[in-house]
DNA sequence: CTACGTTACGAAAACCTTTTAGGTGATTTC
DNA sequence: GAAATCACCTAAAAGGTTTTCGTAACGTAG
């Protein structure tokens, strides 16, 4: 176990051959017979050789490693994003150094100087909200690509999930379905995936000539918030027959509160959710239509598009990424005069 | 931004010494003066410079890198485990190279590969439930710990949950609140943490002259099948007074389907889960009393001990990890002859 | 003044690989 | 028969750092 490793001398010196050589027959090489080339060959696996990438990255000045700098792994959806960005570096070799900086500026700092004494090729950034977050692009030797949160420089290359067409197709599929009279329940203002999908909304309402339920309801993220949002838009809308909701548990929590006040989802009402979190959405009685905003393409994205800038083809910009609806139980077509 | 990077041989010439006494003034060696360590100090912040990792590791044969292996990333334990053990590696100035390997074997074996030619010292394994797990410590030439999943070589390094003890802690909470006819339900029986639950739920029953409600109900670790064993359970034992969940999910379904029985939780019913997993154990009704299993801490634990282990100090063996009990209004006391 | 110890610094080797420039022997060309 | 070409291989350098060893300069004891 403590044996030391096979070097490309050891290598070289079974094979008969010189280190220049070996080398040249193990990387496919020109100038080197094919019988000299087998015999190296022969050896390395003998000894199980593998180069050592140190020494490589050393002379290359390329490390084939890049840092994953994710802001905050608790929440849900930095994992699913970091997730797809490990999956498309592991296809094409590359190693990943992850950082979780814990939304802490200072850790952050800390880290990307790590990263850059390690010498990586490059940096994805990944947040844990779609608000702008600042850039670190410029204090960096290293091309830097942002998932989810973009930087606030837009030159910088970003790549978000499009919340607005996410609620765009969720209204269409509402009214697709019959419904006319739609609410809006969302977390709190000042996420920017809130007032984008809000927008989305009341665009996609307005071409279809019809009108938001009621005012958009601002709150929190949280299954109780949906509740109680519920509670307050059954009393003041009583002919709603349809509600988006920011996300899987507010949907939850308003589809619990709609049976207890007597509603039935989807017959009275259908109920939309956001971010098809599995666990929830599949688990609602009945299971929740939702919008799937597909973060594990968006990070593999994100991976390819720091490859291309890598090679010197960035694509600067802040780059919406499609979503997909996902339909379940909640939104069943109503059955007018049924 | 494309400057070339400093190097200590920059350094040495800004400072006006040889390179051998930069590196010596740098890493706090003896046999240079005051003065001159500071001018070499000041060199190196002017240059902004940082020693490349590559050349120090191929020297010193150590990469101050670890290698992260984990099973399923999609997963909900296996993120808590890999967020401890990034904390611990970040504070020793380690390195994490992250590896998901998606619960597939040859992925896993192309992972390790890619590990060993990058020369990690160390690898942390993390898996995504406590059954036992093929060992690889034999075929890798640096220390390897398990975390969560244990090795299934009891002579390597593990680190799991202490899933008996929790169990124990949960019903000894029960007791001590005044129930005395508890029932189990659980995930499926191939699940060593249900089977090891089961163990320390009938012990301490045991030890306090008590029998389990009923047999325990192994099915799913889902909400749905919390709710079905909830009508079952309680049609079958009317006399039950608490009831322990295997998971939060579990707990969360047989609170939903007890109030539609009309059975108050906790006054009739106290009800206790297992995870802590926060977006559902604070949002049930009422918040649910649960274990913490504190996987955090175990990835803290598992790091640590992994740096031990690079450093010759290995402690071989299944380590089990205390669990927390966290008191929230599922359990409040019963008051008998109210 | 010699001998020796101490202090501060520098030269060079070592780590491992890839690449460049060159060298050797054999064959072909004029 | 000399020169050029070709195929195959080797020596050496480069990449950045740390460490070992050597060497001055200087001071102190004899």
């Amino acid at each position: 176990m403590t044996t030391r490793r096979a070097t490309i001398t050891d290598v070289a010196a079974l094979a008969g051959v010189s280190v220049a050589t070996a080398s040249k027959a193990l990387n496919g090489k020109d100038d080197v017979r094919a019988t000299t080339r087998q015999l190296v060959i022969d050896a390395a696996t003998q000894l199980s050789f593998q180069p050592n990438v140190l020494a490589q990255g050393l002379l290359s000045g390329q490390t084939r490693t890049v840092g994953l700098l994710t802001s905050d792994m608790v929440g849900r959806f930095g994992i699913p994003v970091l997730l797809g960005a490990e999956n498309a570096f592991g296809a094409g070799e590359m190693a990943v150094l992850l950082c979780d900086a814990r939304g802490d500026a200072i850790r952050e700092q800390h880290y990307i100087r790590t990263l850059l004494s390690r010498r990586v090729d490059g940096l994805i950034v990944v947040g844990e909200s779609t608000n702008p977050r600042p850039s670190i692009t410029k204090d960096v030797p290293v091309p830097v690509v942002y998932a989810y949160a973009p930087s606030d420089d837009p030159a910088d290359v970003s790549f978000v999930p499009d919340d607005e067409g996410g609620a765009r197709l969720a209204v269409r599929h509402l009214i697709a379905t019959g419904r006319t009279r739609i609410a809006h329940i969302t977390g709190p203002t000042d996420y920017k995936a809130a007032t984008d999908r809000d927008r989305g909304i009341r665009g996609t309402l307005d071409e279809a000539g019809l009108e938001l339920a009621g005012e958009t309801l601002y709150g929190a993220w949280s299954q109780r918030w949906g509740r109680l949002a519920a509670d307050m838009l059954l009393l003041n809308e009583p002919k709603l027959d349809a509600v988006f909701c920011g996300n899987d548990q507010i949907a939850a929590g308003f589809i619990e509160a709609a049976r207890e006040r007597g509603r039935r989802v989807p017959d009275d009402i259908a109920v939309i959710g956001y971010d098809n979190w599995e666990v929830l959405s599949e688990e609602t009685r009945p299971t929740l239509t939702t919008i799937d905003p597909d973060l594990e393409r968006l990070g593999h994205t994100a991976a390819q598009h720091l490859f291309a800038a890598i090679d010197g083809k960035a694509t600067p910009g802040v780059h919406s990424m499609p979503t997909r609806l996902v339909i379940r139980d909640s939104t069943a077509p109503s059955m007018p005069e049924l």
